[in-house]
DNA sequence: CTGAAAGCGCTAACAC
DNA sequence: GTGTTAGCGCTTTCAG
């Protein structure tokens, strides 16, 4: 391997000249720098980028966690948020942190140990739940809450659901059953309060039996169905609102099973609008998340902050989009 | 932040002891251990990995290529890699290429200028159309293909649709679809001389009719499916192989939409068994990869390549399973 | 078992 | 515009 000393000596300039001729050409002549270019060529040399790292004190990477890559959403936002990235010449280190605590912490270490410049975290900040914000670790956090403590990039959860909720009054629905997350998630809470609300302003009033507790997966969401099918059909909610895509298919698959119709049985609608949702049968309606608009805004919001530039907004709302399909219909 | 020489003035020894407490301790006595570790903790000393590294001309990072990220077969492959890199030490850079050879570039920069000591190649190997393999740069191939020039992690993609379509077979299917990738796709023509085989022991005729062209997306499959729709329906395949699950899932969506049922008018084949195959309506039959098995065998394998260790078998092929579900029936 | 010292390849003052 | 030089924080001979 070719370092910088041997193009500096085919070129016949100092290492001083290359360097510069590599960081800042503009600064070097135009002969130095046609010398320079041919040496280059002519002894293959590939910078070493861990020594120029290491001289700067910089990794140019970034880590992000992500509690479970499989899941499409997730893995969407982390594709905006390597898309910037790599146009700005930082690399992407993957956390996928499986939901545990003790694994955040591994790859935080990453950041502690300068292998990484900063951090974005894709789950919600969860109060005596979470290792950021933490000194000296800049951090983003992308499709979280409200009154995250570090900046943040992000939908309007509680007015999105409260969206799907009026909607599905306007349709004359009344016994309105939820599928939420575990019931401490940040998600569940703030995604209930805009269910509450629509609920309440519509004068109906909030039951406990119309919530089932998931967790954000397929499996999950089949087995909360489970909790409305026991119930005599003139009790069971008329609709349900799931807090993800990923449970609503498990319900359809539940109902299904147990011959309730959706959505004329029962309608059911989404959060997230992953790719899947436009072909399940029936097609699902859904809170549509701009997925990779907010990966690229995450991105771009930490790289400002590890560059040490100004950034504006600390809490960047980004808009949701209401998407009607199959799967909700009028009350019967 | 404080370095090896902070630690080495508290603790009262020299920097190399510090250097070797940390990465041998067993080489320095007890006393001076204990001495050291005080100190690290009473200056509050992180090691910073980036002068390690830079030192040890190792980057402890490997790059995988994903063409896509948002797949979730590819996503799973990936967990299961950076799995296995994580509890050696190494991160995971994320290279999503979007299919862009010029993409797959940009990231192998990364292991030329020393970011990362190797690559995980997702996108199976494809003659005159891949950047691999290439000289100084240890790579292993995932999900890849027979005869793949250099280190490979796959199932045998050939004797896998062979299984699919000889069960088709012997449901008394005759007419036999097959949705592919793009034609000159490794996987594509892997499949396919699978599906060659078995129809031809079968003693069924090939027909170009039978074949319908997608690109491994859900949207790619339903168009593709558009081809047997404007069939006549005696001359419709009565069963189709995809080769994989979201084609499969894009098709059954567009059958559907044409009031052909399915499976009683068309039986459906996956390949892959992502998670919503078990959802779909009908459930799919499908062959199931160990999408995880094979990114852990492949990063398994890189690391080793990478520590310079021997590799036994650089063609490592793992078995698939054929999972039949409620979208596959006997011929009406 | 320990310490002194020589760099790894590069950047960034500083002087010319 | 260019060259000289002093490190960045660490590992690793080599002596002792």
């Amino acid at each position: 391997m070719s370092n910088i000393r041997d193009v500096a000596k085919v070129a016949g300039v100092s290492i001083a000249t290359v360097s510069r001729a590599l960081s800042a050409p503009e600064t070097v002549s135009k002969a130095s720098l046609k010398k320079v270019h041919d040496a280059i060529e002519q002894v293959q040399y590939k910078p070493n980028m861990l020594a120029r790292n290491f001289r700067r004190h910089r990794a140019f990477n970034i880590v992000v966690l992500v509690p479970n890559m499989a899941n499409t959403f997730f893995a969407t936002v982390v594709r905006g948020i390597e898309d910037v990235a790599q146009q700005h010449g930082y690399g992407v280190l993957l956390g996928d942190t499986r939901d545990v605590l003790q694994r955040e912490e591994e790859y935080l270490k990453l950041v502690e140990t300068s292998q990484a410049d900063g951090v974005i975290q894709l789950r919600p900040h969860w109060e005596g739940n979470s290792i950021l914000p933490r000194d000296n670790i800049v951090a983003v956090s992308a499709c979280g809450c409200e009154n995250t403590p570090y900046p943040c990039v992000r939908i309007d959860n509680a007015e999105a659901s409260k969206t799907a909720t009026e909607y599905l009054i306007s349709l004359g629905h009344k016994r309105i059953g939820v599928i939420t997350g575990l019931a401490d998630n940040p998600h569940t809470i703030d995604r209930l309060k805009g269910y509450r609300d629509a609920i309440s302003e519509a004068g109906i009033e909030y039951n406990d039996m119309m919530i089932a507790e998931g967790e954000f997966t397929m499996w999950s969401g089949l087995n909360a169905a489970r909790h409305f099918i026991r119930m005599p059909a003139d009790e069971r909610p008329t609709a349900i609102l799931s807090m993800n895509d990923e449970m609503a298919i498990g319900a359809i698959k539940a109902f299904r099973a147990n011959k309730i119709d959706v959505p004329n049985d029962v309608s059911i609608i989404g959060f997230d609008d992953i790719e899947v949702s436009r072909y399940t049968e029936p097609a699902l309606t859904t809170i549509a998340q701009p997925a990779e608009q907010i990966g690229k805004a995450a991105a771009n919001m930490l790289l400002k902050l590890i560059e040490g530039k100004e950034v504006r907004q600390t809490d960047y709302v980004l808009p949701f989009e209401f998407v009607v399909r199959a799967s909700s219909t009028p009350v019967k």
